[in-house]
DNA sequence: CCGCGGGCCTGCGCGC
DNA sequence: TGCGCGCAGGCCCGCG
């Protein structure tokens, strides 16, 4: 699921459901996950009571009591789901972690690539640790404005596509939101990232701020079966103008061209060559 | 230091 | 129907 309006959407739909509850039960199905679950998380979460949940990068904090964070990333096809009650629990092949509340609620944390990481660490230390301590800002705060992007991308003579999904240049943003930005934007996502000019960032900023709000409110984006929390769908999918859109028509007024795609540093790009110079 | 390619895993959809 | 291939929203590592 996981760029950063999909994190979003997974912290709105658990905050609800289990802030202030105490974890009473954890159950870990498999520790093998890339990074491992390590061998310590039952005895570093259980009996703790949920106190906040928060948001860094494409990361899930949950903050414990006993001044312990539980530290979650749902790599690329992780998800989670809220059961009220475990005993309608339905259980998946890849439910690799569940986190039983004293309320009775289940929650499911489901993997199949195993991508994802699952760990803990000191509540006053996790930020000055890996990556943490390497990110750059989130791209819906202030800190992230256009003379920021202008400065960081001088350094840069990778395409600006991949330069934009270094998190340690800005957070959160995955191969999707990349590429909708940019096209967006009309920026090549080929071209080098020190060759865009302060104009070009004035206008790329507001406008990565804009896909991200837009796919926030959608409730994020399901592709493939991957559902909320609730296992209803999100919708910002129906809204790319050119992810998985090759072949189409580029979306912009007064725009002929067609979507193609390439592969850039091993990754898919969809562009339009003819609006995104 | 930087940028790229490969690897990590499983599942799905496509063409034959 | 069955099978192999290519592809997938992320990130880390090692190489040049």
């Amino acid at each position: 699921m996981p760029e950063l309006p999909e994190v979003e959407t997974v912290i709105q739909g658990l905050k609800p459901a289990i802030e202030g509850q105490f974890l009473n039960n954890v159950i870990i199905n498999r520790y093998d996950l890339r990074g491992g679950i390590p061998d310590s998380f039952i005895q570093d979460t259980h009996g703790s009571r949920i106190t906040h949940i928060e948001r860094r990068a494409k990361y899930i904090i949950i903050n414990l009591s006993r001044d312990i964070v539980i530290i979650l990333h749902l790599g690329m096809s992780g998800s989670v789901r809220i059961y009220k009650d475990k005993n309608e629990y339905v259980p998946r092949k890849h439910d690799h972690a569940l986190f039983d509340c004293e309320s009775g609620t289940r929650i499911a944390f489901e993997d199949p690539r195993r991508f994802g990481m699952l760990y803990t660490a000191p509540a006053e230390r996790w930020q000055a640790q890996a990556p943490f301590n390497t990110m750059g800002p989130e791209p819906l705060s202030n800190a992230f404005d256009s003379s920021y992007l202008r400065t960081a991308l001088k350094k840069r003579t990778s395409p600006i596509k991949s330069a934009l999904l270094d998190q340690k240049l800005v957070v959160g943003l995955g191969n999707i939101y990349v590429c909708e930005a940019l096209h967006r934007a009309h920026i090549n996502p080929l071209r080098s990232a020190q060759s865009l000019n302060q104009s070009e960032c004035d206008v790329l900023v507001p406008i990565i701020k804009e896909v991200l709000n837009e796919a926030i409110s959608a409730g994020g984006s399901t592709l493939r079966d991957h559902k909320q929390t609730d296992g209803s769908l999100g919708y910002f999918q129906h809204s790319f103008r050119v992810y998985g859109q090759e072949h189409a028509s580029c979306s912009q007024e007064k725009c002929s061209g067609t979507i193609i795609r390439c592969v850039q540093a091993g990754r898919s790009t969809f562009y339009c060559p003819q609006c995104q110079l």
